[in-house]
DNA sequence: AAGGTATATGTGGTATTTCACATATAAACA
DNA sequence: TGTTTATATGTGAAATACCACATATACCTT
């Protein structure tokens, strides 16, 4: 991936979020990123699309659920600049990462919709 | 400005090379960016243009020539993670440094063409 | 004053991006 | 099997970005 896509893939406040969070989280589903960014199940699977497809993420996929993380082969260029990036913006971090404490517990009494 | 808006301005392959240079070289002219991206003077002005309205680059003018920097009051993030790609780029920075330093003297006999 | 050099900007066309709505797939569950 | 849950994608409209061409301004030179 070029430098150019790299820093195209951040210039989204969705796709932003998105990476920072993950980045905090080391990994995430599709229903954790809806209710932390309270942003429509479309729009967060299209951006989740086109990381994958930058190579910046990738997903697991278990059961019915879709769990995204960083490429662990991303540059380290780009890796550092993703967490130099999410080290400031501790105030959305934090705010985010609450809603996502405060989602139902599973089916199975496990934290979180797909925990 | 904010971080997506600050992503933005990266995400464009000239704005992204006018500024790796202008962060190496500290200070350059639109000629000199002309040479070393062997671009259009419209399509280096149009985009220079857009880097000082989003607060990147501040503009020094004297005689006929526009000297461009970065603006010291940048967010230190900001400037770490322009540093940073800098860094990542070298094989590109020495060909086109080599390109301006190949530019043909100034009329006072100094190095440049608004040396 | 006239002509050249350096830089900036108006304007319109084209390409790209983003979004919303609808629909598709697949797994879980009743 | 039919329904609900989780996620993905086709599609068209609206917004945005990028570029080239023409033109404008300012300064410099003769």
């Amino acid at each position: 991936m070029s430098s150019t896509q790299f820093f195209k893939c951040l210039a989204d406040d969705t796709r932003l979020k998105i990476l920072m969070l993950i980045q905090h989280e080391n990994e995430l589903c599709v229903g954790e990123l809806m209710v932390a960014l309270n942003d429509s199940q479309t729009k967060i699977s299209r951006h989740l699309a086109l990381l994958r497809q930058s190579g910046l993420l990738l997903v697991r996929r278990q059961r019915q659920w879709a769990y995204y993380r960083l490429n662990p082969n991303l540059a380290l260029w780009m890796r550092d600049i993703i967490k130099l990036t999410t080290d400031h913006h501790s105030v959305f971090l934090n705010d985010a990462l609450g809603k996502i404490k405060k989602m139902p517990d599973g089916s199975d009494g496990s934290k979180n919709c797909c925990a």
